[in-house]
DNA sequence: GTATAATCTGTCGCGAACTACATTTTTAAT
DNA sequence: ATTAAAAATGTAGTTCGCGACAGATTATAC
């Protein structure tokens, strides 16, 4: 109880926050990490590559091929391939995605505020700086 | 890249440290949840129950099944029931793990430094106690 | 003392994450 | 132009995490 090192504390909370947020985004048939997804296809413009959401969210290719190939079974994402390079998968949103769109944003942030409740605004920035900066040098 | 919440940034920071420790636990034959189970067990004098591993780890049951179950099978590991309260699963460290014991607290310290070699000691003690308020609201 | 509730463990099915290996397509080198 | 390297995706197998449900044991209430 006493003696938790960062790692751990930082696993713990991870943990906690991912459960209570995935708990949140049931409602809307969505896991955390698949509503990232979506918001980040969001702010392509609805159209990007296996290889950009990788990016974004710094995952193994594995783990995005998973996450498109669920998102496209539940009718949020179609896919195709790029004509102009072969080797790009093209994922976009589809209708069902775009109209949930504002109450994810809306869910995302109640995830965040929750997480951050018991901080002060101070706090809260300077517990992002520090991240930001942990973050940067893995 | 620009604007990443504060969940989106510890998920990301939580998945690099446990890739990375999981990396160097390897040389044990161990994760880093599993390294993290042995460590309880031997503040616990080298006997303890599954429950009290769940606690301690913040995770659900079975969760805890799992791990225990792996650490038995690669005999790291021994289980039996408590004749006092038969609901309880006895969970003792083997010779196997106690030979590693110091390894596995160096490996642990290590991924702790390579987590924040990038802060001063203020910023860490900061950090530290910023994580623990928010851990401790959730 | 018996019925009820709480506690601990187990099982099932799933999502998410990894590594390692393979395939296809494009780019670069010579 | 051929060959080699790089890039994007896919597959297989493993671990870790969850919720939901079930079983066995102990504690509590009456």
């Amino acid at each position: 109880m006493e003696e938790q090192s960062i790692s751990e504390l930082i696993k713990s909370i991870s943990a906690k926050m991912r459960t209570q947020a995935d708990s949140e985004f049931k409602k809307h048939g969505l896991t955390f990490s698949q509503a990232q997804v979506l918001c980040f296809i969001k702010k392509q413009k609805g159209e990007t590559t296996q290889r950009a959401i990788e990016a974004y969210l710094n995952v193994s290719h594995p783990t995005v091929v998973g996450l498109v190939t669920r998102l496209e079974k539940s009718g949020f994402v179609t896919c195709s391939r790029d004509d102009v390079d072969k080797r790009n998968k093209l994922v976009r949103l589809t209708d069902k995605a775009a109209s949930i769109d504002k109450k994810l944003t809306k869910s995302k942030a109640e995830a965040d505020r929750h997480l951050t409740e018991s901080l002060t605004e101070k706090e809260l920035s300077e517990l992002t700086w520090l991240l930001k900066l942990v973050d940067s040098n893995l």
